[in-house]
RNA sequence: GCCCAGGUGGUGUAAUCGGCAGCCACGCGAGACUUAAAAUUUCGUGACCGAAAGGUCGUGCGGGUUCGAGUCCCGCCCUGGGCACCA
């Protein structure tokens, strides 16, 4: 064998050239009975900028998957195409003057020349464009299905509209209220827009996330649970005293409505314009709607500064369940397009209507305690009779000092301040001076008010052998006025010993959560509760917890037919409509006899006009409107004139389904064939950036639901296992941008190290899913490993006899490389590959087979290397005919181990025993170690533990 | 503010079930090779004390459970990501 030095940059191109050559390795197979994997990449957008380093470790990593699945014997689709409709096409195309088309082609070919030299197993022979017209006839088909089925409708409502890229844009596109791709303030426009009815879905978005089936990141499922927002509630009718008008309103906490104060609505809300003649400062409400419709986003959320409202003089709502009247505001902190957009105001139990409450002093009114729930020897028992009490806790201040009096109670855990039972018809002052003096001996006492309102406890009281429940406390602060003292009575004390406390250490000093809360209300103020707990102050509800209030005060309302449960959602219908023209023509044809009327299936696809200038216009109008030529048609249905929907889809659209055309993507009969469908899909892997968690995988999963439903596939959930790849930021930790000229382009590394230690190195930063700075430094790393790799082959030797550490160590390695990339934890299966290494460095010979072995393991990370190492050795055939090795559970067995032996938890010893050695004869050697027993000395052993294959542990 | 993830040497990180903290790399230091440097190679490398043997401390901070805590529980601090007046 020769001995040249090791040179990628000869061995790869080769390499790659025999793959492109026997596409039989790796390109899908339709008709086979072997089992399959769909290994999906988030196809790229093909930016002028080209790609970097960052964008190729999830590609890597589902090649590195995708190639051990070939060993392992599977069927594997691994697909590649273009996502390239929409905005940044557009705009590189009018920067630099040429069409869209054509910028998007050279781009394309650009990011091949960069993707080839990395050594991919893309099967290029089913390579997709969205922008191609064979796609996108079928997103255009989808779309007109969802016309045909109520789920696209068209509608004038405001919406967000970027006034630099003049276009609408989706709530998904926005980032603080600003164009996520401009950064420029989005303004609010009422325009005509073509919407998708998602939200129709979103239970079903929702609920599938906890399919056992859908092996997903619980980080994605997470976002994808708050976007979708949902929401149990019940919307309720008040009558407007005086008029026949009503308002709804919209809760999700309906058992505080006894503490409603006030009412808002908000300022889009039409009941203003209704009562208009019963509001006596109509103008100044007029004033406050025009200038809160003229805030922009920003004022409106960013700032979140403070409320503001007008109350609307004149109108009082009726409460249905107290009949008590109150006043309607008009305020932008309700918002018009959630719920009914009105709310009842809560302050007690609300922070915004709390806010919202101090600033114009409105009253503010407790009608749910929290609750706590003793635990440990506090625990309710059920052997003990249940009481109700009222009692006050007294806060007492020292007259001269910054202490307070507390009490440290000898029958349990407690720690608290005074407290004192309320009798009958005492008032809480009396009560509270009364047991504070009592209690401390303390005379002189000055009440300052009380703090906070009422909170309950449930717990066992062991000194008056009774279950308080519930216990009801209110709080009251005293401050002494002198020193006045007087021994206090035995009964009084008898229980627990009085401290002062320093004001910094009483929170310390408490145990009882209640009272913490109570300590905290009075050093920072009061705010709104908003905890479930037990309702009070409403009537017959008065006592129940909050859920059961909710349960009977809906009851009540849908038996009086004024209200009822009602689900509502964060997430919105899908804005679908784009004012450009770069992007999928929406198939539709507007007729002023037929109306709106679908392009025929036969028609499609609508293909995108040539045209000269197609720069966006100001006017919301696309511009492909003035192309009057494309424009006016006839009438699928009349046979009259129509004019075509100028409008069209935005750049989610492809990606929302390309992943089922990669499965049959020359067929032009229907989008994709069933019995195709069936072998390829669902993804068994998808691979890409977490940016996408709330936008492309909410449309996907909804476009592939809608497919579903109307039988054109037999999945109903696209991805079976989601993995987000963490980003690679440049060196100096920044994000990689042109901006900061810190881009490492792979074209530079490959130059330098080649693939293989780059696709190795990005698969050893770190965890897979977590951000890291990327180390040139680190592949110098890499090419090393290469490098000792390389030089091993001198030391094969066919008659070297099987060594039986290596066997282990091989075993091992085995066993930890395939679970590892099944597991996606790469950085562990290269480190294990690198000890293998280094044993095999220390050795004279290496057996030929264990090397072999080694190259197999290898060869998903460093597939071009191992190939030729494999070539080397004699081989015809690529590596990646070969099986995946198959490990021995008795050869990763040691034979011997070592055991640790601790005394007191620190480690004093270590022994090396056999492996099945058995309890009595490792603690017969453990207590015998002549170390071991000068750490003992003449002590007792107490106990010895004893955990099989790691460590004795001596307790003297 | 709310939700999620995380905090371990000089750096990236590793550590089934609670069981030897720091695997594998990078960097750094010393030596070998060399006229010299680079490359390569050998050894060392958490901190502190010690000549060494060895010992003490150590996984963001403070408590707790346990024979034993990076890992579990309670309370805080910090970083990153998502959402953000959604009633």
């Amino acid at each position: 064998m020769s001995e040249n030095k090791y040179d990628p940059k000869k061995i790869e191109p080769k390499w790659q050239k025999y793959w492109e050559e026997h596409p039989e390795l790796y390109a899908a197979k339709n008709d086979s009975d072997k089992p399959k994997k769909y290994i999906l990449d988030m196809f790229p957008y093909p930016s002028g900028a080209g790609l970097h380093v960052g964008h190729l470790k999830g590609y890597i990593a589902t090649d590195v998957y995708s190639r051990l699945k070939i060993l392992q014997g599977f069927d594997i689709l691994h697909p590649m195409g273009w996502d390239a409709f929409g905005l940044p096409a557009e705009s590189y195309a009018i920067k630099n003057k040429m069409h869209p088309r054509i910028a998007v082609a050279e781009n394309i070919k650009n990011f091949k020349k960069q993707l080839d030299p990395v050594g991919f197993t893309y099967d290029w022979s089913r390579e997709i464009n969205t922008t191609d017209p064979e796609f996108y006839k079928w997103t255009q088909w989808a779309f007109l299905k969802m016309f045909e089925n109520g789920l696209a409708y068209e509608a004038e409502e405001p919406v967000n509209w970027c006034p630099k890229c003049k276009t609408v844009l989706a709530n998904e596109d926005l980032e603080n209220g600003k164009c996520e791709r401009c950064g420029t303030q989005v303004i609010q426009r009422r325009l005509r827009q073509w919407v998708l009815r998602m939200t129709k879905y979103a239970d079903r978005l929702l609920y599938d996330l906890d399919r056992k089936d859908l092996n997903w990141e619980d980080l994605i499922k997470e976002q994808q649970r708050n976007w979708i927002g949902r929401s149990e509630g019940t919307q309720f009718k008040m009558k407007i005293k005086d008029s026949e008008e009503v308002i709804e309103v919209y809760t999700t906490r309906l058992d505080t409505v006894f503490g409603m104060t006030y009412a808002v609505a908000a300022p889009e809300h039409e009941i203003i314009k209704r009562l208009k003649d019963s509001i006596e400062n109509y103008k100044e409400v007029e004033e406050y709607i025009a200038k809160s419709q003229q805030k922009t986003e920003l004022e409106r959320t960013e700032l979140q500064k403070e409320k503001t409202g007008v109350e609307l003089e004149g109108v009082k709502i009726i409460n249905p369940f107290n009949g008590e009247e109150i006043p309607l505001f008009v305020a932008d902190y309700v918002l018009g397009f959630y719920g009914t957009g009105a709310v009842m105001a809560v302050p007690a139990h609300d922070e915004r209507d709390w806010e919202f409450a101090k600033k114009y002093d409105l009253p503010i009114r407790q009608s749910v305690a929290p609750l706590f729930i003793g635990e440990g020897k506090n625990k309710i028992r059920e052997d003990k009779p249940n009481t109700e009490r009222k009692v006050v806790d007294v806060i007492i201040k020292h007259w001269k000092e910054d202490k307070y009096f507390c009490l440290d109670w000898k029958f349990n855990d407690w720690k608290s301040f005074v407290i004192g039972g309320i009798e009958e018809g005492e008032t809480l002052e009396k009560e509270a001076i009364r047991e504070a003096e009592e209690e401390s001996g303390y005379k002189n006492m000055k009440v300052i008010g009380q703090v906070g309102g009422e909170i309950r406890s449930r717990f066992f009281a062991a000194h008056k052998d009774v279950n308080r429940k519930d216990l009801s406390r209110k709080c009251v602060f005293i401050e002494l006025t002198g020193d006045g003292y007087e021994e206090p009575q035995e009964e009084h004390v008898k229980n627990h010993n009085g401290i002062w406390v320093e004001k910094e250490k009483v929170a310390e000093f408490l145990t009882l959560a209640e009272l913490k809360i109570f300590w905290d209300i009075y050093r920072n103020g009061e705010k709104a509760i908003t905890d479930d707990g037990i309702v009070i102050n409403s009537d017959e509800y008065s006592n129940l917890t909050s859920e059961e209030a909710r349960e009977k005060m809906s009851e009540w309302l849908e038996k009086n037919k004024i209200g009822y449960k009602k689900v509502n959602y964060k997430m919105r219908d899908w804005v679908f409509s784009r004012q450009r023209y770069w992007g999928e023509p929406i198939p539709i044809i507007h007729c002023e006899k037929c109306g709106t009327v679908g392009v025929p299936e036969s028609e499609l696809p609508v293909k995108l006009p040539e045209i000269d200038s197609y720069e966006p216009t100001d006017t919301g109008e696309s511009p492909l409107a003035k192309i009057t030529d494309w424009v006016n048609t006839t009438c699928p249905k009349c046979g009259g004139p129509g004019k075509r929907e100028t409008n069209t889809m935005p750049q989610w659209a492809g990606s929302s389904w390309y992943f089922l055309r990669y499965i049959d993507p020359q067929n032009d009969v229907v989008l994709i064939d069933k019995k195709k469908e069936k072998k390829w899909m669902p993804v068994d892997l998808y691979v890409g950036g977490a940016e996408h968690a709330t936008r492309h995988l909410l449309y996907a999963r909804f476009w592939h639901k809608f497919l579903f439903d109307i039988n054109a596939i037999t999945t109903d959930e696209p991805f079976r296992r989601l993995i987000h790849v963490g980003l690679i930021s440049a060196e100096d930790g920044r994000k990689m941008s042109k901006r900061w000229g810190n881009v490492v382009n792979p074209e530079e590394v490959i130059e330098k190290f080649g693939a293989d230690a780059m696709r190795v190195y990005e698969m050893f930063m770190g965890p897979f899913s977590q951000n890291i700075a990327w180390s040139t430094n680190g592949v110098t790393g890499t090419y090393r490993f290469m490098e000792k790799l390389w030089k091993l082959q001198k030391k094969i030797n066919d008659d070297s006899s099987k060594e039986k550490r290596l066997e282990n160590l091989i075993h091992k390695t085995i066993k930890k490389v395939g679970e590892d990339i099944e597991n996606f934890k790469f950085n562990t299966a290269i480190s294990s590959l690198m000890i293998l290494a280094n044993a095999f460095e220390k050795e004279k010979n290496i057996g030929r087979e264990y090397f072999e072995t080694t190259l197999v393991l290898l060869s998903p990370f460093a597939p071009s290397i191992s190939e030729e190492l494999w070539n080397k050795l004699g081989h015809k055939e690529s590596i990646f005919t070969e099986k995946w090795p198959e490990y021995d559970e008795k050869l990763i067995k040691d034979e011997e181990i070592e055991l640790v032996i601790q005394v007191n938890g620190k480690v004093r010893d270590k022994i090396v025993v056999n492996a099945d050695i058995s309890e009595e004869e490792a603690n017969k050697m453990a207590t015998e170690s002549a170390k071991i027993k000068t750490f003992i000395g003449d002590r007792e052993i107490k106990k010895i533990i004893y955990i099989k294959g790691r460590l004795i542990s001596i307790v003297i």
